[in-house]
DNA sequence: TGAATATGAATGAAGG
DNA sequence: CCTTCATTCATATTCA
């Protein structure tokens, strides 16, 4: 149906949210390049005002809305939080007992779970002063949330102390209990 | 659609962790088969905790991470979904009975829609145990709060003076105050 | 072997 | 903010 070719590789390059398919916005390079800047300066919730200009700046990459920018950073901030969170759970999950080796390396680069900014930067007031001063946000352990991406990173697959190289295992088949188990 | 079965043929022994490139997670024939009884059975969009379960399972019969068993789900309703509106589609455009088999090979699926539970199989309390109270989201009344009634009402494409369609233009790169602007 | 297709993975967009 | 849907991207797999 829809076309697909080989190889699109590089993102931003192809249209501005122009060219081809102006179904949804896709992010070019360099918005993607700011808009993840600014993530990892510390914004997460920017403001009315912020998303404006923000919004102004990347325009100038090509086509965009402001509500491109609001969403980015509301999907970017929740996944990227989710992405954690489940990392722990899989590895938690998976933990049988703690072999010596494949200590994994979940917490991965950038764990700044706060709103920490970067003074390097010259900043906005990000969060100034406003209202509440720590927000420590709990991530209460619920049992059940959405998956959403916790994905990419490391393919810190986890193992099964079952399937190995091709070779077979008798394994003790739960079977039956197919869907039962849950 | 030929109606070459799914048969993937022998796919599933070759990623044991092993063989060739694991670039991403293939099913085996056995992780598939319950993966699709789960499916029949009415589940849809499995919780945090079922995928757990589901994904422990199923790493019995070959390496999977939990977030493939989130994924499967999404890809196969969403596709399921969307097979059935272009058959329906498809439909009205002939005005007649396209008489070929795509029509059958699909209502042979279980058209349930919602996540009706076949109690034959002693279903798990699909969205049962849920949370036991609300979650008074408080949304604090942040001036940038409530961007959605903004999106909603202005489609305003934050657009500028440059970047047209397509066009292509050297810009005049404000750059720099990449994070500074705000 | 390359086009067509099946499907795993990712993410923009919404609804609530 | 959470959850879900719709699309799209990227590959593995088929097949002529």
């Amino acid at each position: 149906m829809s076309f697909s070719v080989k190889g699109r590789s590089l993102r931003g390059n192809n249209n501005g949210g122009t060219g081809t398919k102006c179904g949804r916005w896709n992010p070019t390079v360099e918005q993607l390049k700011i808009l993840t800047d600014l993530f990892r300066a510390g914004l997460r919730t920017p403001t009315t005002d912020q998303i404006q200009k923000i919004s102004t700046e990347l325009s100038f990459y090509g086509k965009i809305e402001s509500k491109n920018v609001f969403y980015w950073f509301q999907n970017h901030k929740a996944r990227e939080r989710q992405k954690r969170r489940k990392i722990s759970i899989d590895f938690d999950h998976h933990h049988h007992q703690p072999s010596t080796r494949d200590v994994f390396e979940i917490s991965e680069e950038d764990c700044q779970e706060e709103e920490k900014v970067i003074e390097t930067l010259q900043l906005f007031p990000v969060n100034s002063f406003e209202d509440s001063n720590s927000k420590v946000d709990k991530m209460r352990a619920r049992g059940n949330n959405q998956y959403r991406e916790y994905i990419r990173e490391t393919t810190t697959t986890s193992f099964s102390p079952y399937s190995s190289c091709g070779a077979e295992m008798e394994h003790p088949p739960p079977l039956d209990l197919r869907l039962s188990f849950l």
